[in-house]
DNA sequence: GTGGTCTAGACCACC
DNA sequence: GTGGTCTAGACCACA
């Protein structure tokens, strides 16, 4: 597994945990992977596993039982979701919107590109 | 002067070069601010100038000449441009658009926000 | 460790290291001295030693790994030996062949100084 | 007139007027260009002319008559062939067989190095 | 005055 | 422990 540089590497955990979560791959009452499993599966410092669930768990959004492991809560797509879209609104669209204006690119351009990326899914 | 702290200062200094050049405010063989005066200005180290300067120059956006100063590089706007042009169409932009597929957001509503924020600016 | 005057300490520092992983003392993987290791070995600043290593992981020479150190990349050998070959064909052969005819000295000459220096390392 | 970064511009400025002499563009006993002439001409501060020429002076290479000018030393040539000479067998070459050694450049390739590039001049 | 290098020492986040 | 950033202050060569 590889990972950005430019973000620490247990939050790069956590965005891929809150995704999987979202995605319904994980659902609420799952157990996941125990910090051990994953942390030798993404050969990783147990450690750094090991803060991702606690901030996940201070968010709300994992529980863990003592000596079992940890689970998705019940309200925790919920919450993921309405983090992401604040953020997203609220920080990250005004930063595009501003970029777009900054290098001339129009609102036509953007729909192009967002049919073009659409397509690839297809 | 007050410097967010999710990224370096030296990065943010180059930042605001880079804007100043992008919008006109320094053209092509402009002397800019010399490495102390502008470290006194934004009270800042004279070292973290230097190496936004530094970092600025091995881009090209920058030259300078010996016991003078920094000036701005003839290709500067265009270097810029196609940087920030680049990192927008290709990670930027995918990143939102595949932020708006997770959180169910389509682009009616993306055409929404974009009136709104262009409004604010009218 | 005494360094030379006409040259900045980093970057030979940065030459010493690609000479050891050009003639193989060092090899892909291989994890280097820390920072405040090589720092404290060669009586150095470490800021000076962190200069050095930053600029041969922006060649691609080195990389890192958060928390752990640097090692030695991959294609590290293959880009530094690309690098100097280059310049040993395009800058210095060229101004080398350039003295020999204002200085008058024929290309049986310089087979003669070579063998001479060939003998002394046998 | 642009120049090299990696050595300073009076030194730069010195080779020049060495090599004019060596090839016999300025012969012995010639009064070359005034200080504010040369610094116009190359858009160079009056002082590092200055200094140039002060130091070629030192060197015994130029003399200058005072309220006339700078002129060619009588023995400038063989000064500066006998300075460059030492230079190139003692420094130079050695460097640059260490690095054919280094980079696996046997002297058969240096040898159509050389006769590529002495064609070029034909 | 200018850029450029270096030191000493501090603080931080991360593994 | 590791890298990474920043400050304060010094010194140098060059214009």
């Amino acid at each position: 597994m590889d990972f950005k540089k430019s973000q620490t590497i247990y939050e790069q955990i956590a965005d891929i945990v809150r995704e999987n979560i979202l995605t319904d791959k994980w659902q609420a009452g799952d157990k996941i992977a125990s910090v051990r499993e994953l942390a030798a599966e993404i050969e990783v410092n147990p450690n750094t596993v090991m803060r991702s669930y606690s901030s996940l768990q201070e968010q709300g959004i994992l529980f863990n039982k003592r000596g079992i492991g940890f689970f998705v809560s019940d309200k925790a797509q919920k919450i993921i979701h309405k983090m992401d879209k604040d953020i997203f609104i609220k920080e990250e669209l005004p930063s595009i919107f501003r970029k777009m204006k900054l290098l001339h690119v129009d609102f036509e351009e953007l729909k192009n590109l967002y049919n073009k990326s659409k397509s690839k899914y297809l």
